[in-house]
Order: structure tokens, then C-alpha cells, then sequence
DNA sequence: ACCTGTGAAATCGTTCACAGCA
DNA sequence: TGCTGTGAACGATTTCACAGGT
């Protein structure tokens, strides 16, 4: 095990192992070598290795890794077996879709409460979810003990909504608006820019022929 | 300029260039430095003009780069000059909010069609758009000339809807399934995990008091 | 015989530093 | 003087290759 940094490359494909644990703890595996794993998504199984000795020494020689075992030791180090509260800033489309998108309950992650500057649809409930008036965003936040925000706003009020989730004790947050935020060194901040990866297929597209792949 | 093979990162760092530059544009900037440029977002001023070096020398010592043809030669390179036609496979939330995603007709896309399995939905018609049934869905791809695919199916479904869109013929797709899709060598598949960034915000939050940053 | 954990090598990406042109 | 374009240094990440445990 080695305390240094760890890269966000390693713990993303943490998830991934996770997740294909998960399918092999239901299928009644009971161990997995490195190898094996690599398989499945196309890795190497060195880094698969080299990722999971980070947080300690799971594997066992000549043997491999006790799927539940590992299984349980990845949900706690990913934080999965706490439960999370959401707040989404924006009941647009894209808001008001993400507030019942699988991949939170899954996750452990509950959307509590939306928020919107819009009159007509503040009070209004989407999927059990009420939206309030995102001037009480700081209020409405503590009241209701959220510890995540998402930002679904048009680009253009990103930086300022998420100066505002930073003032109300946040240290979480995802960004859907096409713009890089700035953000203070403490606050986690994803930023998932569907423009991007759009232009990056126009750009396959235009050079067509050439290779592709993930 | 080299042609080698370049990565993705330059590219969409293009991306994040060619945003600027159409606000230096609407505001009037006649020419611009890479030093001024990095300030904006804070990146390295090397790696912008190492960036730009692979498609050309578009640059004038002593004075910088002119907004405005830098702009034409980006939008050329990105292939935001060509209008593309999309299919979204999976007329659930996530895919009826991405249909009228401010994001596709900014960046010249156009969704052309949903395609969905449930009979209540086919028929029917979200933002104008119209939901066709699934197992149609190469002849209409043909027919609306589609190009990009977009794929907002449960995860246990995205492999078979992948290999339904590249025997179709479509060269890029776009998958929001959590799950790591296997694709041939000519195919762009970019894959956007929403779930991995969530886990990732739960990682910090499980360790947290440790530094965030995107 | 099999498989982990890990130094060492290779690869990839970023930053530095400066020559050279306007 | 100001700024680009780029070789060289640096840093990060991935892969190789093998020693060592079961």
C-alpha cells in the first residue's frame, strides 16, 4: 500500500471494478484473478493491480481476489455504503431528467430538492421532488442536509450559481454547463461537457476514415 | 505542423479555444496572444500554442493570432462547418431531455429521430421530434440520413443497441450507459459515465478534508 | 503451476526555455 | 520588444517482466 496521491484515472476505474464485481458476486463467483478482469473491459492487468495496491493488499498469490471480499472493500473506499443528498440547480429539461435518473439511487445519492429562478415553477413537484426558489438555495440546503449540488443551469449563470453553492458549505459539486468554473482548491468539481464530446465526434467526422475508439 | 496522430486532449482543448475566440470575436478583438489566452482558462501558454502547432502555423511572432481567421480554421478543423443528423436510441428522460439540448443545435447537430421499444411511446412525438420504433432503425437512419448516434438505453441493452447502429453504418456514437461498450477500431464511440463522476464525488466526500480540483 | 505486488522501462502529456521572426 | 514555434526537460501514466508467496 502506498499513502501518495492518487490519481482520479485510478479511482474511476475503481468504479469500473466495482461494477463487474458486482455482476460476478451475482453470478456466485467466489474469487477473480487480475487477469480475469482485464479480459472484460480491454485493460491491463497490471494496472488493475497496481490500482487496487493503492488502498492495500487485497489479492491473495496463486489465488487471486476474493470477490466479496474486494467487493465490500471497494464499496467502502468509493464511499458507497454512505448515503448522499443532492441539490440540482436548474428544473430545466436536463434537470428535471437527471432528478429521476437511476444512476443516483443506485449510487446511494438522493435528489432532495430542486431549485429554479423561474416563478411558474417554483412549488411545483417533479417526480416527488420540489422545486424552491434558488435565492434559498443556502436555507433549503442545510434544512434538508444536502452535501452535493449539481449544476444544470444555462453556461452563462454557472459561475455565479456555483459561487453560490460554495458559500452554503457545498464540497461537491457537478457541472453540465459547456464552461470551465473556477473553484477554490477544497471543492471537488466534475464538470461534464456534453458540447466537447459532441465536437470531438464533429471532429472524427471531418477527418472520417481515421481511426476512432474510446 | 505534424500529422501525427493526435490526442484527444488537444482536441478538446480546440474546443475550449474556439468558445473563446467567438467571444473575442463578438466582443471585437481584432488579435489575440496565447499568453492571453491561457490566462482566461489557467492553462499553460506552451501547451496552447503546441496545440494549435499540430494543424498549422496560424500564429505571427510579435503579434499573436488574428481572432477571427483563427476561428474560421478552428471551426474548419472541428468540423463545426458541417451539419450532422442524430438518432437517439431510448426515448426515456434522458433521452427526450437531450433532444432539446441547447448544446446539439449550438455545435450544428440536429436530432432527427428517437427510436424507442416501448409501443405507448412509438408514434408519438417529443419536441418535434418523432419516436420511431427500434427494430426501424436502420432503414430510417437511412432515410433522415442520420450520422451520430446517441445511446440513452439501460446498460444491459447497449451493447446489442451499439451493434445495431454500426451494421446500420454510423460511424459515431455517443453512449450514456454506464457501462464500458466494445466497438471496432473505426468506430467513435465516447462514452460519457455519469455514474463513475458521481462515485468520484463520493470518493472525495469519504475521504474528504483531502484537496478536490477538476 | 498460478497469480499477486512492484521495480524498471516505455509511453504519453505538459512545461520550460530559447532561437528566430515581425 | 513581443510573441510564435519547438527541442529538451520534466512529470504522469501505462506496460513489462519477474521475484516471491501459496
Amino acid at each position: 500500500m502506498k499513502s501518495e496521491k492518487i490519481s482520479e484515472l485510478t479511482t474511476n476505474r475503481l468504479s469500473i471494478y466495482l461494477r463487474c464485481l458486482n455482476e460476478l458476486a451475482a453470478e456466485g463467483s467466489k474469487t477473480v484473478s487480475s487477469d480475469n478482469l482485464a479480459k472484460r473491459f480491454h485493460l491491463n492487468s497490471a494496472q488493475i493491480r497496481k490500482d487496487l495496491a493503492c488502498f492495500g493488499e487485497f489479492g491473495v498469490r496463486g489465488v487471486g481476489y476474493y470477490v466479496e471480499d474486494l467487493r465490500q472493500q471497494l464499496t467502502k473506499i468509493l464511499g458507497l455504503d454512505h448515503h448522499h443528498r443532492v441539490g440540482i440547480i436548474g428544473a430545466g429539461r436536463l434537470g428535471t431528467a437527471l432528478t429521476d435518473y437511476y444512476g443516483f439511487r443506485q449510487t446511494n445519492f438522493e435528489v432532495a430538492a430542486l431549485f429554479d429562478a423561474d416563478r411558474e415553477k417554483i412549488g411545483t413537484v417533479v417526480s416527488d421532488v420540489k422545486i424552491y426558489d434558488v435565492r434559498d438555495f443556502a436555507k433549503i440546503a442545510d434544512r434538508q442536509g444536502i452535501d452535493v449540488a449539481v449544476i444544470a443551469v444555462p453556461a452563462e449563470y454557472a459561475q455565479r450559481v456555483l459561487e453560490m453553492i460554495v458559500a452554503s458549505g457545498i464540497k461537491a459539486v457537478m457541472n453540465f454547463a459547456p464552461t470551465p468554473l473556477l473553484a477554490d482548491e477544497e471543492i471537488k468539481l466534475k464538470t461534464i461537457d456534453l458540447t466537447i464530446s459532441l465536437e470531438s465526434l464533429s471532429y472524427f467526422l471531418a477527418g472520417s476514415g481515421k481511426n476512432g475508439k474510446e
